[in-house]
DNA sequence: TTCCCCATCCTTCCATACAAGAATGGCATT
DNA sequence: AATGCCATTCTTGTATGGAAGGATGGGGAA
């Protein structure tokens, strides 16, 4: 990793290196067990180590860092246990969410979802990836906003950074595909008004993580506790 | 508030500094509101700065506290929405558990559970709320371990600070004592191994602090947003 | 050869000084 | 009297130096 210049875009410069570190970590450009130091990073980004310093605290309580005093700075492995965990609090949100939206249905609610399944459609025909988990985890906050409690997607939003990074590993054209008829089979659901039917394709949906993660567990056995 | 020890019971300064804040938040010594400093905490304590701003970031990103850049830190006011999404996640979690340990019912979970609400009992006789409050958190986390999920009640153990707020300022010997009483309802339907009535109960004890906290929101307007 | 001790080199942690933005209140001006 | 400007004084943010604990590797002793 060379230079790396911090984007000017939020207010403290410790605010930047956490943006650019977390966004280092669930691209895996930082890969779990790597063995990080205040002053390397301090040096790397051209900051002094205090800000260096508060941003891993935040990013150690977020679950990404583990500090451990007087020794070093890791970055965390992936916790099987604490990514179903996540995914069982997920799980029960979005279910709930996915039976109001379809509970009470409107046509913007349909004509949303579909632009952004477009979108996605042509993210995955480009092969770029990146663009495909940012637009997903769009669609999925979008349905929260439909039901009304956007709130409780951020509550779930920190716990979902874990998911991410193995997300991050599995992203290939063959499951954006897939992810992509899914959605479709969601919101084909919500438009038909039918929250039985978006309950088990959403459940589906969800439920595939489970074979990605143990698929995972295998593929990069070094990354996890 | 006086000069005030901190309690020599972890590793460095700043996480000393953040469970003394933590306390003195949730206890409502520090009321929502209050506008705090640095070098205030700092000099409160006999330490330096640093530690200190630690302790707000950590506290901050625990949502006790709000940082404002080169303005000031204040405690954080309850969020009304807030508690209801974090009441929300808990009940589905909580829900969940207790089917579980009401369907594979135990001599020794049962036993464990009547201890606790002696033990509930014999604080609530003696006026002590605020160890009446530790063995509620108490139950509630044994429940979870018995259901083999302790690590799900960590992950919501950051929402529940907010909700902790709430009811500190509600402690009372009457609500302690209805408290007891649900503890009984739910424990002698885990005896009979009824997962229903085990919910029911369990929903029941929860539902109860929708009551409070709109009670609460009247009685102290000014600690809400 | 094996094991123990210790010098050395890391790391994070803490203290202090300074920088910079923001609020406040008085003063000058209109 | 009302209003706008500005110095003062708060706040948090950043930089840097040193302190303290842990890891590591080499050398000596058994």
């Amino acid at each position: 990793m060379a230079a790396a210049a911090l984007k000017n875009t939020k207010e403290t410069i410790a605010m930047r290196v956490v943006d650019a570190l977390r966004d280092d970590i669930i691209t895996m450009a930082l890969k779990p067990g790597d063995v990080i130091s205040e002053s390397d990073i301090a040096g790397r980004y051209g900051v002094s180590r205090q800000p260096v310093r508060e941003a891993f605290i935040r990013l150690a309580q977020q679950g990404l860092l583990l500090i451990r005093p007087k020794r070093a700075t890791v970055v965390k492995k992936i916790s099987p246990v604490g990514v179903r965990q996540s995914r069982f609090i997920r799980e029960s949100i979005e279910v709930e969410i996915i039976r109001r939206v379809a509970g009470q249905p409107s046509d913007d609610a349909a004509n949303v979802l579909t632009k952004l399944i477009a979108d996605q459609e042509a993210a995955s025909d480009a092969g770029d990836s990146r663009r495909f988990h940012t637009l997903d985890e769009l669609f999925h906050r979008t349905l929260a906003r439909l039901a009304g409690v956007e709130y409780a997607w951020q509550l779930i939003d920190d716990h979902k950074m874990q998911l991410d990074r193995v997300r991050y590993l599995t992203l290939g054209v063959s499951s954006t595909q897939r992810a992509i008829a899914e959605h479709k089979q969601i919101v084909e659901a919500v438009a038909k008004a039918d929250p039985m039917a978006a309950e088990t394709a959403m459940r589906a949906h969800l439920a595939r993580a489970e074979l990605l993660l143990n698929q995972t567990i295998s593929d990069f056995p070094d990354y996890f506790e």
